[in-house]
DNA sequence: GGGATTTTGTTCGATCACAAAACTATTGTA
DNA sequence: TACAATAGTTTTGTGATCGAACAAAATCCC
């Protein structure tokens, strides 16, 4: 039940009806692949004519097309009907503080070609050398007319209408148009978003099961700690696009300090930075402070390799961080009540180590039964989540709800 | 932009467009009444005819009327539009834990009546004593026929959608349905929802300000902490109806004791209880143990009244309770971004005393600047918000955005 | 083998609702 | 009094669902 908003709503035109049940029977195909029209009927509860006649224009249109012939017990046999996914392409781009990702893949999310370069912190020249690159990629892939768009993935705070980075420490950007530079440099809709929210749009059109409603919570581990949220099918970027940072939520006043300023917060206890600092038993260090390269090379890839080898104090930090995951995680579940939550970043690699003991401190946390039971779903390493993110902006738009009223 | 749920869609059907803009128009009155079919024309961008013949429909259905025609520079004069509020009733109902309220509004939420009794904890008897109250109310008022549903509000987690009440440790209920029990004795449609929630929706209905896009936050401070999240103008309830738990936030794993089991939760520092208790300097002791009231007489309003009266140590309590609230807030602003939070609960009433201590804590924990510059409001004390927020639970299915796609 | 049956997909007229423009009603101004 | 401006209604046209009829294609049954 939402409200209406006499400052911004769209009334329904002739074609609305229309539009609305396109979508719907766009995303039925895509969901129950391959269908026949009258399945589509019986699902919709419309007559045949009608799906009839909305499949010849999403055929025209270039979205769906016909299959061979399924098979029937009896009667006349149906044409099932696909969505087309393969040959329409998305460039993805993935912004990070080390190195820049670039992809091309298909609306499914296949890969069809990877490359990355070191990160240029200069906007302009780094704009200048993603331009070059996409062309060249394009080109490469004779996929110069079937790419639909570029998707931006960038660590820190977006805002997606106007396109501008309004700040991002990791890469010292404060305002940046990012989006237009780089949409007039190759001639296609760029869409932009940070990174956690990103994830949280992979997991939710490109994720493996189909979730009733989509409720959820995706964290992110990195060198912060990060979220996107996603509720009732929506993400939710708040009043002025900083929702899901939950970084912050103090577990302890009298805990280490954060980088933020304050201390105790959830993400001085679980960073990737908080983890080998607890390891190295010393306090957090910023790890950019005018282009200045953090002051250890230990990784947290190398800290999980040691407390697999048996290093004893390596096994404490990383558990330490799995106990403090999970209280956090606790706030989070009672504040939003998901039906799951998603964990990203490296330390999904140690999650055999740390699964129970994340649980238990979930279990202390969590108020009611049904959220001490939520799902905690660990992300599979190296499935590139904000790339699959990147291209989820491209594709996303053309199977979402329409905007009514 | 929303994804569609493939397994719970409305597809449009000959009539949706019409029942998308009526209820645009509606709301275009609602909020901008007086107003003439040629205003709202042209707010829609759409032909008068349409609104002519929209109007009539809302006319005949009785929920707008014709009024006064007003005043143009030049032309015929435009007849203005009302909503029709004043005779339309509802039965508003808060069970609380010492009294139950019964109160008679319109739907605009103007109270008609309002009486109480002490709360009944056996729900069969419960209901049946609100039953023969409410049939008392409307007959008294003349209102048998006027009124369109009872509102029930309630502490505790709710299932709207089977009307049960999950779990009420207040009441000490578990899995009870009054809601059908109190629909089958007086023959009207039952809303139920919880607390925090209504107050929520009170706030998105029935509240002063027209806030564009309603992202905000409703907190409640009382015997428990509890909080109603509105974000796109849609009430979030979460996959198990429990969403908006902050109270259970941790704060400091060595903190006071709260009677949840954990340590240092948010409601341990804030709720009326933890005030008091840390006012005399004593631990936090359950409320109701098999109804057995709480140990001291001593009510937050009279810790207020003292406070004013130049205790220092009420004094000292009550900006404690303030400090920590900022810093929760701090967290609920940092994790959703609303564009302002509500506060409600007796602690308002020591708004002046606490406000700059509550602003300051919550500058602490922001994270952007944009998220410590968010308003916190305090609701005005005696408004009655969980009353009429079981008005709007009759009132808002009217007015909200029909479900689509 | 051939008709009956069943299922798929298309077509067509009816109805609902927006779109656009003509028309009527009413008011103020030159 | 004629004219312009504004409000509200009516009419005609078009897009879309609704429902039923119809053709196409496969299996079942005799």
């Amino acid at each position: 039940m939402r409200k209406i908003d006499t400052r911004d709503f769209r009334r329904a035109t002739r074609t609305t009806s229309r539009e609305i049940n396109r979508r719907i029977v766009l995303n039925l195909v895509r969901e129950h692949q391959p269908v026949s029209r009258a399945d589509l009927a019986r699902r919709m509860e419309i007559g045949r004519g009608v799906v009839t006649s909305i499949i010849q224009e999403l055929i025209v249109e270039g979205t769906i097309y016909e299959g061979a012939t399924g098979h029937a017990a009896r009667g006349r046999r149906p044409t099932m009907l696909y969505v087309r996914t393969q040959d329409r392409l998305a460039i993805a781009v993935d912004i990070r503080f080390s190195r820049t990702f670039i992809m091309l893949s298909d609306f499914a999310g296949t890969q069809i070609a990877l490359e990355s370069f070191e990160t240029i912190f200069d906007p302009t020249e780094l704009v200048e050398e993603l331009v070059e690159r996409i062309a060249r990629i394009l080109a490469t892939h004779g996929a110069t007319g079937r790419c639909e768009g570029v998707g931006l993935v960038v660590p820190g705070m977006v805002d997606p209408d106007s396109g501008r980075v309004l700040n991002s420490p990791q890469l010292a950007w404060r305002d940046v148009d990012i989006r237009d530079a780089v949409a007039d440099g190759v001639g296609l809709p760029v869409y932009i978003e940070n990174a956690p929210m990103a994830c949280a749009l992979a997991q939710m059109w490109l994720g493996q099961r189909g979730n009733s409603g989509d409720n959820f919570v995706y964290v992110t581990i990195s060198d912060g700690v990060g979220s996107g949220i996603v509720l009732n099918g929506q993400l939710i970027r708040g009043y002025s696009n900083s929702a899901g940072e939950f970084g912050h939520v103090p577990l302890d006043p009298n805990g280490p300090q954060c980088l933020c300023g304050a201390r105790g917060c959830w993400e001085a206890y679980t960073s990737n930075q908080a983890t080998i600092s607890r390891y190295l038993g010393r306090e957090l260090v910023p790890l950019r402070e005018g282009a200045v390269h953090p002051p250890t090379t230990l990784t947290i890839e190398d800290l999980i390799a040691r407390a697999r080898s048996g290093d004893d104090r390596a096994v404490a930090a990383i558990e330490a961080t799995g106990r403090y995951l999970g209280i956090g995680l606790g706030g989070i579940v009672n504040a939003l009540n998901p039906s799951q939550v998603f964990v990203g970043g490296e330390i999904t690699g140690a999650w055999d180590l740390i699964e129970q003991i994340v649980r238990k401190g979930l279990h202390e946390r969590a108020l009611t039964r049904a959220a001490a039971a939520t799902p905690i779903i660990p992300e599979q390493l190296g499935g590139y989540p904000r790339l699959r993110g990147a291209t989820a902006l491209v594709a996303a738009p053309h199977f979402a709800a329409p905007r009514v009223a």
